[in-house]
Order: structure tokens, then sequence, then C-alpha cells
RNA sequence: GGGGCUGUGGGGUAGCUUGGUAUCCUACGGGCUUUGGGAGCCUGAGACUCCGGUCCAAAUCCGGGCAGCCCCA
């Protein structure tokens, strides 16, 4: 056997190691030539696609509309609202040449569309009858980051979905707010399979121009924290650096209240690194190239007879499910069996002359590696009540894992311990950004979230300064 | 932000200290053979990260770039 064709570090032993061989043996991902760029091979693509047309409809469903903006953005725009610049500056990157003549105006590649899309939100809308104008688009970013880039988790491009949302008042903006983050949270749980913490970020780590972020928060095996999708309610900050205003019905010029949102493909990095395991992805059902992988086992004589029956069955479930018949005769089934272990195929069927003779189907599912059989006949209902049981058997695993990380605590010290064991600590919080900085050097670790739900814990005062304290804060080493 | 390590066929490597013909495994093409957990034999093609320096001669020594990994903040 070829030693370094399957993934040849276990996960619980060298996380990172694991994590990039995974992704690049599996023919998920690849690295681009330029540092923290990523190419996203088929396999792995379709998996983003996947999310895409889940989120997409869930949108349109709600309302929204998609358009496509410019890639580049003037100088001048992007100055415009001052916290805004103030936070991405040190990332945008800039196009200053064309051919060898330098431009008159240098001009940024987004690393965020506000600052291309208000110019022409501030022409469109004049009247409260142009409002709500919800607007989404699906494309790619570029923030040049200088920490050293982690595929799909820490990556200089990625791929996202941004939505700007423009409403007369803020009681509309914040109603948006419940439906987008009941709409990632659909996706995560349904699709992704994979629990997170949602809240409220704190006022340091919020958007740069917004007024209030929200987030969905993930823990990774290696105990560090990921930022998933995120919303942010903008106030009138940005109507006001770019004049988006409408007359009210009473005839007034009113700024406009803004929100923005956003999933982007490091959830790929989430997905792949929570569900994973030593021999290889596990891909949940929903997202997976092929929801069943048939793998015939045949010899000289029975062959033909073996590749009937594999036929039928590719035909009778193809209707209904991803199903892919692997007929390659110059491999071995077990050579097989690890192929398709490796990229995560939630259903493996093999089937040879003991399934023909008795009409049934020896069945392996990825996530427990638990063996059985099915009848013939029975196949479609059972092929749906095994992909289920996977989606929540994955689910449920992310859930016990992200829950038993999580340690509330009173003691700033034990705070360093806990993050240090890789989990997420949690504390009461008087709500001073001075008292947050100190939590993070004492810690080690920074905020992520204020979960929602999560009551300040009676009786305790702020951990760090002990006044009274007014929030539930997690904190954790992060991406 | 600071420190360390590493770049050799597609992947994994030997060679580097002591400069001179580049090793092995695997994957890949062709042929035979085989098929219930990464089969076997024959054969073919394929590499020194890039730029500069030292030298008769550089994978090897020196400088820089680019890229990847690890640790600390």
């Amino acid at each position: 056997m070829a030693e370094d064709e399957g993934i040849t570090v276990k996960k619980g032993e060298n996380f990172s190691e694991w994590y990039t061989q995974v992704l690049i043996k599996s023919e998920f991902f690849d690295y681009g030539d330029v540092s923290g760029t990523t190419i996203f091979r088929p396999y792995g693509y379709y998996v983003w696609e996947r999310i895409q047309s889940f989120v997409d409809e869930l949108f349109k469903a709600d309302g929204i509309s998609n358009t496509a903006f410019p890639l580049l953005i003037p100088k001048k725009f992007l100055e415009k609202e001052k916290e805004h610049i103030e936070g991405f500056s040190p990332e945008v990157a800039w196009v200053t040449k064309a051919g060898q003549s330098k431009l008159e105006e240098e001009l940024a590649i987004r690393p965020t569309s506000e600052t291309i899309m208000y110019p022409a939100f501030s022409r469109w809308i004049r009247s409260w009858r142009d409002l709500p104008l919800r607007y989404n688009q699906w494309n790619n970013v570029v923030r040049w980051e200088f920490k050293h880039p982690t595929p799909l988790l820490r990556n200089r491009e990625f791929l996202w979905n941004e939505g700007h949302s423009v409403f007369a008042d803020e009681e509309s903006a914040n109603d948006e707010r419940d439906r987008i983050l009941e709409i990632y949270e659909k996706t995560l749980r349904e699709l992704l399979c994979l629990q997170g913490i949602k809240g409220k970020k704190t006022e340091s780590e919020k958007f740069a121009g917004g007024v209030a972020t929200y987030s969905f928060e993930f823990l990774l095996p290696d105990g560090r924290n990921v930022q998933g999708p995120d919303f942010h309610h903008d106030g009138t900050n940005f109507a006001r650096a770019f004049d988006i205003a409408y007359l009210n019905k009473t005839g007034e010029k009113t700024y406009a209240f803004q929100n923005t949102y956003a999933i982007s493909t490091r959830m790929l990095g989430v997905l792949l690194a929570v569900h994973g395991d030593d021999k290889g992805l596990v891909i949940p059902p929903g997202l997976s190239r092929y929801q069943v992988i048939i793998v015939p086992i045949y010899n000289e004589k029975n062959r033909e007879e073996v590749l009937d029956y594999c036929r039928k069955i590719h035909k009778i479930t193809s209707g209904s499910h991803r199903t892919h018949l692997d007929e390659r005769s110059e491999y071995t089934p077990g050579w097989k069996y690890n192929y398709w272990e490796l990229k995560g195929i939630p259903i493996r069927f093999e089937v040879g002359m003991r399934e023909v003779k008795q009409s049934q189907i020896t069945y392996v599912r990825r996530d427990t590696m638990e063996k059985g059989t099915m009848a013939f006949e029975s196949v479609i209902s059972q092929v749906e009540v095994i992909l289920k049981s996977i989606g929540e058997n994955l689910l449920k695993k992310s859930s016990d894992f992200l829950y038993s990380h999580i340690k509330f605590t009173d003691n700033l010290e034990e705070m360093k311990s806990l993050i240090a064991d890789g989990n997420m600590a949690q504390a009461n919080w008087c709500g001073k950004e001075s008292c947050e900085k100190k939590i993070k050097d004492a810690s080690g670790g920074k905020s992520t979230n204020m979960p929602f739900d999560i009551p300040v814990k009676a009786g305790l005062k702020c951990v760090c300064c002990r006044e009274k304290a007014e929030f539930v804060v997690n904190f954790g080493k992060s991406y």
C-alpha cells in the first residue's frame, strides 16, 4: 500500500498538518500561487455552490434581489466613512498602474462593497416609496492579511455573499436582522450540520463603521475560534457619509438605516475541520457531490452480472439522490473504499455476488463507519433514512463538542488556563472597553461574542474590575 | 508584531557537513495479470523554488525574493 496516499497524521495528534493534508489529498482545495489565495477544485467548489444556492433561495424568498457591483473602488469613495476606512486601510490592495502609466486616482480592490454601492444607492433613493431596498451580491473580496494564511480559514481572497439593505426606520432594519440570522442559522444547522454560538460582538470587535455586529462563532478541534456568518446594523452612519436619504410622508429629508450581512467560504474550513476524521473528510449529506457511492466487487466470471445489478441500483437511486457508480476496473474495491472515504462521501454501497444473489445491498455510513444491509426494494427509503441520520449525528457531534468546551469562570487566571486548554472561556463583564482589553491581555484570548439567551450569572460581578456585570461574554484564541 | 525551520520529478524523500554522474517509494503512460479493505510483474516518461554572487565546476557555499510550516505576542 502507498503510505502517502491517505492521511498520514491523526487529527487529534497534529491538527494543522491533518487539516492541510486532508484538504489537498481529497482534491477539495489547492493553494493559489499568491500567498493566501485559494483554488477551489471542482469537488470543493461544489460544496460552496450548494451553500450558495440554499442561502440564495432563502434570500430571494425573503424579498432580496441579487446585483453585481464593480470590483474596483475609487480612493475617494473608500475614504468617505471615517471609521470604515480606518478599520480596513491596513489590508486594502490597490491598483496603481495601468500598463506602464500611473493611474490618476488609485483604485482599491474591494475589501467589501459599501463604498462602491452606496453612492449608487444615494442616487436611486429619493422617496419613502423607494424603501426598503434589499440587495445582495455573491462575489470575491480581497483583504491583505499579514498574519500567516490558513487554507480557507484565513485568506487574502475569499468568496462570500454581501447583503446590503436600506430601510426607512430602525425598527424595520432590526426586523431584518432576526430574519437574516434565522436564514444563516438554518443553513448552518440543516446544511452544514454545524452548531455555532449566536451572539452580539463587543464594541471593539464590531464592523468598522457599523453600530452593532452579530455573529455565529465556532470552535475548531485545536481550540481556536472562528467567526462564521455575521450581520451588521449600520444605523445611519453610511447614510450620512454617502447621503442616502429620502423624503418621508411629510416631505422631510430623512437619513436611512442600513444593514449588511455575509456568509463566506471560511465556513468551508470550519465544516471540514469539525466533521473530518483520521480517514479524511466527512461531508454532510446536503453538501456532498455524491451522497451514495456504489463500489462493485466482481471477478472474471461474474463481472457483468454484478455490474448489471449495480447499474440497476444506480438507476433507481439517481432519481432521488446524487449517486455514483465507480466502474473503474483498474482499481480494487479496497482502493476505492479508501478513495471515497478520504473524500467524505456519506454512504458507500458494497455490491458483489453475495448481494446479487440475495437481492440486497451492503452499505457503510461514513460518519460512524457502521456497516449494514438493506433490501433492494427499499433502497430509496433506506438511503433517505441513513442520510437523515448522518446529518443529525454530525450536528449533534458538533454541538456536543462546542458546548462541552464552553466553560464559565469568575476567575481571570482560570480564563487563561481554560483558553490554553482549548476552551471558550465564558465570564461576566461590566461592558467597559478597558476591562475587555485587560481580560484579553490576561487570558491570551479575545472576545468572540456575547451569546444570546445567556443571562448574566447572578450574584457575580465583572470578572475583571468586580463592578456590576452587564453582559456575559466568551473569550478564546482565534484564527 | 517577534523568533525559528523548510523548499529536489505530481506527492513523499536520499544526497548538502566535505562542491564534480541526483537515490528510493509512490502516483502517471503502455503491456500482461488481478478484483469482498489501498494486488503483482515488465516497461516508459518525469525533478534540484526563483534571482544574483563565489568557483574551472553549485542541489550542495553566500546574499536576496517568493512560498509553506512551527512557536511566542
